[in-house]
This record gives C-alpha cells, structure tokens and sequence, in this order.
DNA sequence: ACAGTTTCCCGTAAATGC
DNA sequence: TGCATTTACGGGAAACTG
C-alpha cells in the first residue's frame, strides 16, 4: 500500500554513506477512512534481519519517527519526508561477523522498512513496507562498487527485496548491458554511447564474441576481476572515464566531441587516409581516467605516422582545461619552434570551429604583472642528437598563431599596450 | 603542584577545532606520599566560567576522566595524557549569548581545567590546575585569526588565565612583534626572517616608524584592520605566504633563494645595476598567498627596464612546482620564439647553480604515448600591433635550451630513441 | 604482512545565524 | 541585506582490523 521512494546520494540514489545525511519519502496509496489521530511512521534500518546474515550492522542516529502529511502538489494523498537521516555502524557485537567476507561491502545489501500503524472501528492494522535493497558505503572511495552493485541487482531482478542476490549473482547480456552503460552517460551529460562506442566496449568485456548481443556477461567480469594485464577492472575503468567527464569534460563530451571508445586499431584506420593534422579524442585504456588526442602526420618519404599524447588525467585537467589544451598544445621538434599539431578534428572539422566557443580565454590581468599562463607541450627529438641548426626552417610562429595567443592574453586591443608596460610603480 | 601541557594542533597548539580530537597531558610536579588507590584527573572545559563571560559554551564530547600513571621516560611522577578528547558548541542555551559580539571568536579565550582529589591520613587535598587561554574554533579557515590570537596574548601577558584579555588587548613593540614573526618562518621551515626583510615588514605595518624599533602595533593594526587598500589585515597576508611556503615553497626557502618581503622600490634598485636576466623571487603585495619573479632587461636604447610575472597561487603550484616554474618560464615576444628571460638569481648566481637540485624533472615515459608537460609561458606584445617578422632574428631555441629540455623528459640517452617511435601497438 | 575497510580531517562550498 | 560563523562532505591519506 505505500510506495518508499529511495534515499538519494546525489546522482547515486540506494547507496548511503554513513556519517552522511540521506532523504527518503514514503506516500500512503490507498485513501483510508478519516482517522482522528496522527498517523506516525517509523524507520528501521535492516529490521528483522536475521543476524550473521549481513557481516555489517548499522542504525539510524538521527529521529526515525514522523507524522504523515497531507502531501502538496498531489491528489491529497498522506505522505512523510524524512531528512536528515545519517546511518552509523553497530560495532562490537556479540559473536564475529556473519557472511565470512564472502562478499565485498559493495555487495552486501540492506534495506530501510517503514512502519504505520492505526485503529479504525476496533480493526488495528498494520502497514509496512520497505525500500529496494541498499549499499552502505564509509567512504566515497567506494561508491564506484556500490554503484555497480545497484545497477547489477535492477538490471537483473524485479524482485523487490532479495538481500541474498549477490550471493549467485545472475549474468547480464550484453545487450541489457550495454544499455544500462550508455544510460550511465546520458543521464550523466544527455549524451549517450552510440553503436561503434558501445562495441569497442563489448569487445573490451567479452572479446569478439560481443558481435552476439545475447552473449552473457558474469558480475565477475564486469565489476570485480581485473581486466587481464591492468589493475582495475572493467567497471572500475568505466567509471573512472565518467567521473573524468562529469568535471572536466562535459561541454565537449555533450558535443560529441570526444570519439573516446576506439580501440587502437580502428582509431588507426580511421586516420589513415585523413589530411596531415586530423586528429580524435579517445580515452586512457591503460590508466584510470585519462584522455588522449591522436593525430596523424605525414612523413617526407609519405609514410603516415601516428602520435598520441601521454594521456591528462584530473590532475593537469584540474589546472588547465581540456578544450584549452587542445588549443595551445605544442610539439618542439628538435629545437624548432613550437608548433600546433592539431588542425582537424575527425573527420574534417577545423579545430577553432569546433572548440572555439570552448575556450577558456581572458588570463587575469593584474596591473603591474605580465600575464602567465600554462601551455601543454611536447619535446620530440627526430632520433638525431646533434643540435639543432640555428636558422629555423619555418617562420618561428605564423602571425596567425601568434594573433591567437594575443587573443588569448588580452580580449581587446586598447590593453595590448599594457602588456607592453615594464613595471613602473 | 601540576603542569598541564597545552592541547596540541599541528603546529598551532592552544587552537582547538570543534569535532577534531586534541591531546592533553597533566603532571604531577609533587611527590606525593604513596595513596593506595588510583588518583583519577577529570578534564572539565571552561569550569566556573561565569555564563555571559564568553559567548559560546562548549563541553567535552568524550571520556574526560582518567586515572594517573608513572610516567615512562621520567623520573617516576604521575602524569597522565588525554586522548581523543573533542570538544562541541552547546547549543540553544538559556538566554542570548552573552559577551554581546564584541569580540570575535578568534578572540574569545577559554580554558581547560583539570581535577584530582585525594585523601591522605584523613586530610583531604583538591588539586586544581588550568590550560593557557585555548581558542575554539569550527573550521580550518578560522586558524590564521586564532594562531594570531595566540600569538599576541603569549608575546603580551604572562598571566595564566586572562580571559579578558582581548577586552582590551595591549600593543607590541616591533621589535617584540618582529621576533616572534620571524619564528613564524624558521619553525614552519628552518629559515628565519633576515634584517632586511624584517624591515620591509616593519615598513608595511608602520610606515617609516619601523626604524624606531620601540614603536608600537595595535592589536587590531595587526591582525583585525585591513591594510589600507586591501582585503586583508597584515596578519592573513603574512599568514597566507607561511602557508604557501609550507606547501609549495619549503626547500626553496630554506635555501634562502626567496627574498621574498622587498619593496617594489627596494627591488628595483636592487636589480638595476646587475646584468639582464637577473632576477629576484617576491611574495605579492597585492594579493593572498602569491609568489612572483621580476627580473631585468636592457633595451636597446640602454633602458633599463623590470619585469614581474603574475605571481603563481597555490593553485599553480599544484600543476607545477616552483622550481619547474622557474626552469621552465618562457616569454614569447611578438611572435618570436619562447625564450626564458631568467638567468641568475640575485645577485649573480645561475640559474640552474641555485635551482638544479630542486628542478623535478622527468615525466613519466608512458610507452606508446609522447610525454607532456605543462610549461608558464607569457605572450608580450612590443607594443607594435603588425604581424612579426617572419625571418626569427635570433635562434629559435638554443642548442644549450634544447638539450635542458630534452633532459627533462629523458633521463638518459637510450631513451631517447622511444621519443621517437611513432605509435605503433 | 597485507588488503579491504573505516576513520580522520583539511579545504571548499553551502547553509545558517545575526 | 551582508557578514561572520558553522555545517556539510568530497577526497586523500592514515589508521584500523582481522
């Protein structure tokens, strides 16, 4: 009769992290008969459960008692808010711990009941329900795992409460999988994964079998063995590319920007044939939450020839961002003057059209200062050791480049001539 | 008879922050005939303060009862240590606050107070000892104001329990002031303030009366008024540079490479006689927690003229450290190649002499990928608004420059060659 | 010794109080 | 309303604990 809504964890609802307030809502569904008292709901955290069936205990700290309400903005029906809730583990029970660490935290599922109770007519009637099964985490290093844990049991169960679910964790197909995935993108940034980004990851997960979209996928696999040759596994590495995005990509995630699941070889493929320049965005395979450009050149003997830049991670992001990176990025060649690799995005999109409207321009122009910024660059020796010849090849910087740097630097011409002041007090 | 040790922060003792545990530990200085039960000590925190006097109560949340012990490491008096004590804000007391907001709460002093009673041959003895004056306060961003507080009552008073003391809180002499700023310096990292640069401060602080090294600070001068035309008193200023050297400057500063409190005045002439590209480190004036260069050139004309860059905040410095900064600096003039226009550190040291062994070279040689760096650069226009020359004047980049760089990327010669690799999986 | 897990707490942001 | 102060909690690191 009354349906709980979830506790929510900003964007993560079922997983509470303890010391950490959390909201839940219960509403009443049927009409009852007018009652002349207050009808008052209680929460309990895992109540009834058997103990030694979970390895953790936990209560709420917080006032898990309040009236029902006639709700706003519905059809009139009763309703209660609990806020501020904040959960705290039980420690030094009586006996070890139950579950003998089969199972990770993650793993471990517990649920919030309700409870009402009223008199009509001489009648006692008793409600109770409860809310879909909860991860409870310490520490947000942790809600990577939680997640999955959620995703996995309502991707692959209607049952309501099946606490013991990932003590035989059923497998998902690939093809319930990769929808859940892309899910994980747009409900994240509004952009999804299409077909060839999806099966890049099929084939991550599964080899060349992801060409069957019935093929099944274990829990194991996804969430909790390693992808072979790296220490992190497949979900953890997942994870990592969407917390990568959401703060430091996703204006140009959202533009579709970012190819960003390619594997090597196709990324390949697709920039052989490309004009000298052309370059797409992929994300780190081999590290957790990294981005990289590959670009594509040309040799003088017409060999083509493919680089890609070690990969930014949250670190240098965090200092410099991304759309900005790409447009002062600069390769020095043995000694010769910086130069710009990147000149079109894949397939052929002038790279000042698509992140023009990206940049983060305008350094601050304190008085007295000259301003600083921070470029990316690269240093690449050609193989030869010898020093570099002192006439440079090239113009030292086309007047373009360096208009766009000036631009960068100061927004209008009248300030040009302040850049130009030494410092007089 | 007993000598409380003063609750301890790091660093900054006698500063207590709501919901983080502190330490205390009281001894017996007395020898007591032996009593043949335990003596238990109780911490109580702010006893018999008369309500009204401070305006906000706090108790300890946690065990305050202990009982004595010998004392390892000493010559067998009792003493005994608090652990885990934490202190919380009473709230909605009887009545408003009192104190009537005239101070501060970096001003407001209290005080722990510790007990202990005792029966020998029928006589009972109360013994009763109490902390310096402690400031509480709730969050990390209140600790300048307290350490300031702490500060000046210990420089000013040697009474024990002066809570009143910011009621009417007395002047110190610069020199008093200007000693216990310099320790600021050399406990947070060895080095000390000089004359020099305690003069600047004195400067800043005082106008030209510093000279007379009995003049007299304010409290509020000191610590509570802005300086004039800033948004900061004297005290956060000074406090925001110790924080900047502790976390992103220290071994540059025990070097002693940082001049760091010159005037704009001082500098120059300072550096007006020395060769071009010389150049002096100096904490900004203008703004919190800010480092900059300025170093000289000669014009062609003979004109001699300085440079200063827009001083590099901690959020900087967590891109790149200050020596790499330094190493690294490039200045792009009107298109023409990047070239470092620092080249030894006041007076006449080389650059790299001075900062070499703290230069963090070598990015990680991730295989398939062409390492990157972050490198400060600054655009100058010389003022003409016509593209440059296409024809570079000088060398793009001198072999000398070009072999440093290649040495922050390769260690050594063999791996040069994997600079070179195209990707090729 | 060690890995999984929790605790600790700074530092930023948001909320609250005056 | 604005400023002073507190609360909230993510995130890195240390401490814990079998």
């Amino acid at each position: 009769e009354k349906q709980p809504c979830m506790p929510t964890h900003p964007q993560k609802p079922l997983i509470i992290k303890t010391g950490v307030q959390f909201t839940t809502k219960v509403r009443l569904l049927v009409k009852l008969p007018e009652v002349d008292y207050q009808l008052k709901v209680k929460t309990t955290f895992d109540k009834d459960l058997p103990p030694g069936r979970v390895s953790r205990q936990f209560f709420i700290l917080t006032n898990n008692t309040k009236v029902m309400d006639i709700e706003d903005y519905s059809n009139g029906c009763l309703s209660v808010e609990f806020r501020h809730l904040q959960l705290k583990e039980k420690k030094y029970i009586n006996g070890t711990k139950g579950n003998e660490g089969l199972l990770s935290v993650t793993e471990e599922l517990h649920s919030l009941s309700f409870e009402a109770c009223f008199t009509v007519q001489g009648l006692t009637i008793d409600l109770e329900t409860c809310s879909l099964p909860l991860v409870v985490i310490s520490n947000v290093s942790q809600l990577p795992g939680g997640w999955a844990s959620v995703m996995w049991y309502n991707l692959l169960t209607d049952e309501p409460r099946n606490l013991a679910f990932f003590g035989n964790p059923p497998r998902a197909t690939w093809s319930q999988l990769s929808e859940v995935l892309s899910w994980q993108f747009s409900s994240l940034a509004g952009q999804g994964l299409n077909k060839e980004q999806l099966s890049m990851l099929g084939e991550k997960l599964l080899g060349q079998h992801a060409s069957c979209s019935d093929f099944q996928v274990s829990w194991s696999k996804f969430s909790k063995e390693n992808i072979p040759g790296k220490p992190f596994s497949f979900w953890m590495w997942l994870d990592s590319i969407l917390e990568l995005i959401k703060k430091h990509l996703l204006p140009v995630w959202n533009e579709s920007y970012i190819m960003g699941f390619v594997s090597k070889e196709m990324e390949r493929a697709l920039l052989k044939d490309r004009q000298p320049g052309t370059f797409l965005l992929r994300f780190s395979e081999s590290h957790l939450g990294g981005i990289t450009f590959t670009w594509v050149e040309r040799k003088d003997n017409g060999e083509v020839k493919f680089n890609s830049v070690e990969p930014y991670t949250k670190s240098r992001l965090n200092a410099l961002p991304f759309a900005d990176i790409i447009r002062d990025y600069k390769v020095i060649s043995d000694g010769v003057v910086p130069e710009n690799p990147l000149k079109f995005l894949f397939p052929d999109i002038p790279k000042d059209d698509a992140f023009g409207r990206l940049y983060n321009s305008a350094p601050n122009k304190v008085q007295p200062y000259i301003p600083s910024m921070l470029i990316p660059i690269s240093v690449r020796s050609n193989g030869s050791i010898s020093p570099p010849t002192c006439q440079s090849p090239e113009p030292p910087m086309t007047p373009g480049e360096f208009n766009m740097l000036s631009q960068d630097l100061c927004l209008d011409l009248d300030s040009v001539s302040v850049l130009t002041a030494s410092y007089e007090p």
